[in-house]
DNA sequence: TATGAATGAGACTTCATTCAT
DNA sequence: TATGAATGAAGTCTCATTCAT
């Protein structure tokens, strides 16, 4: 019982690192976090996290791996058994909208990622990121031969849920911070992207590629 | 003609510098770019950037100003006399996927921009940035009107335009480095939107709003 | 029996410390040393150590106490009863090279010292060290007060058999390191002192200072 | 005129650092010097040190290069045309008193170095240190082809010089802190080896190799 | 105008030590 | 008795910026 206790401290202890070091490289990335606040952001000494995880690399991967990877596993398991194309089209979009609702660390750090060229992505996150396009491929093809879907460029069609998804989730700060420029139809947009707003996704998407 | 001579000299050095800048922020980032490496990617002392432009804030600001404002503004100017709202979506997107082309540093930047919440954007930029949207908006609201398109929240399809194109070109680097876990057919895909690839990206939007 | 039991094992805990202590001490000296690397040579927990000992000045001084301490003590007692002056002298330079043999942390430790000023030297090993100083005198002054030896100065004769023997045990590592710039005969040379080497030694010294 | 000025002043500060880093490393060695120490002591802001020179471990090679380095070779140029053996042995043994003497932070530099098994020994002051070697090792076996030296195991002999010398150097700080172990007639000792010391360190030295 | 030298502030990291169990 | 967790202090190094010429 007493390592059971203390298990569970060390590994909230973890927790509060992970959690804190991931809202810190989401809100600034890499070359613009500091350890020293990501370890007053977790309530704890700069050295625990040395201690616990190690260096500035080591605690971005681990975070990549922690909070990243597996959402994107996460994200594609509903997809088991829906049937048609359509349906799992639906479902892969809906997954992914809900992911980036769900953890609202992933889309900045992937897109920063995305745009130094994966310079420190693990292996396993880009294995994991790969699947979701298989998975889209794999839907697309399908649809095609089954004569619902157009042929498209798979990569194109993911480009623009992700893209569009992610450029939506970030320009969220944007669009408050320079409110004047933009019209009000754009200011009044949900933060969520569930709901209308996944929902108009889906809806573009599937006219894009329907037959 | 000395003083010209002169003139030229100076702007031929802060050429050299911008364009250096552009290519360092691009490719790191605000916080990863180093003076250093920028003066000597420049071909100039550290101190000249202080001595012609100014802090890291303010070089950081003239390449917005310079490189990404020019190019953004240039993109709107093919659309004025184009006729059918269809015509005109063709022109916008095409415009959009020709200026990433001709700029490699616009994506990055913008992204990053975007990712960041603007903190760093000029109001200027921001403005040019938003006439995007206001001009996107409107070719949508005129295609409703006219019955050719369906109603869409603009801001959505300006999404998945800009934020598929910036994604794709951004992605490029991560599919050569972790290539083994892309499928061919991903891994052939060509570097330039241009041709193919944006017309695709084309008919699929275009398949998405036409009613 | 026990607490006999148990007093054996912390005996065995502390030995294992020291020990572990000594060869880290030795490699790397006071400074270079790390208390978690002497923890995990000892096998026991870094808190253990300061449970046992103290911190990392006490357990220097314990290791020099227990280690050298003992050490530079068993060799003088071998000349209690020797008899002529080059007797003496015979048995006090193969009881020094025969120390050295035996403890293989004492050259690095002792130099170290030397060099540092016996910073950390505890007064029982200072004293200890120097009665080594003052056997030797009385050898070489009772010699020359026979007339067998000639009139030296003692702390010089002392410096060469000392210095000349730590000098050669602690070549060792040079001379394999960078063993392209030393020539076959120097490489060949035994590690241990005992035998030839002790022997070329005592033949100098008594050479120099025979009359 | 203007350049030569500022190489000047370069010069002058790289000097002074390298003085103040040789002195700090041969006082404390590699692990206990402290870049802050060396900032100091060379009056220079702490950054100039990486400016000019480097890291720690590079500061530390530019030392032994510069200081050691320079110091070795010089000690062998007296010998180019002295005569006979004994005359060259005694230039030998007055070249490497006179050069420690010379430089007060050669010894204990290079004692650390030799205890630590020569790991930061740059390959060119190893090969100076290796050239010593051979010196001697030439002399010794020209002398005992004339018939005027007995046979010895040169590195031996070079051992318990240069051992000898350094330990006598070296010890300089103990005896004085110890002072009450020690006899006066140790005390008395001159710090320097020049006259007296060094006279007696080659009679020991001739008398124990002359046949 | 341009630049090599220099620096203050602050970043990352290490390490001896203590705490809580 | 022993230890995993945690930390404060201090160390090394970096970098945007300024200085002096």
């Amino acid at each position: 019982m007493a390592s059971r206790t203390l298990n569970d401290k060390r590994d909230e202890t973890i927790r509060h690192i992970l959690e804190a070091a991931a809202k810190t490289f989401s809100e600034v990335g890499f070359e613009g976090a500091r350890m020293d606040e990501i370890a007053k952001s977790a309530a704890v000494n700069k050295a625990t996290i040395y201690y616990h995880i190690g260096d500035k690399k080591a605690l971005y991967a681990e975070v990549l791996h922690d909070i990243i990877g597996n959402a994107l596993e996460r994200s594609l398991r509903n997809l088991q058994d829906t049937q048609s194309p359509e349906e799992k089209l639906k479902t892969y979009i809906s997954s992914v909208t809900h992911t980036m609702d769900q953890n609202p660390y992933l889309a900045p750090i992937m897109m920063r990622e995305q745009i130094s060229g994966g310079h420190n992505l693990p292996d396993a996150t880009a294995q994991a990121f790969a699947n979701i396009i298989g998975t889209l491929t794999n839907i697309l093809e399908e649809g095609a031969k089954q004569g619902v879907f157009i042929e498209t460029i798979p990569f194109i069609v993911h480009s623009m849920v992700i893209g569009g998804v992610m450029f939506y989730k970030a320009s969220d700060p944007v669009r408050s911070k320079h409110s004047t420029f933009f019209p009000e139809t754009v200011k009044k947009l949900d933060k969520k992207l569930s709901g209308s707003v996944a929902e108009e996704i889906e809806k573009l998407i599937l006219r894009a590629v329907r037959k």
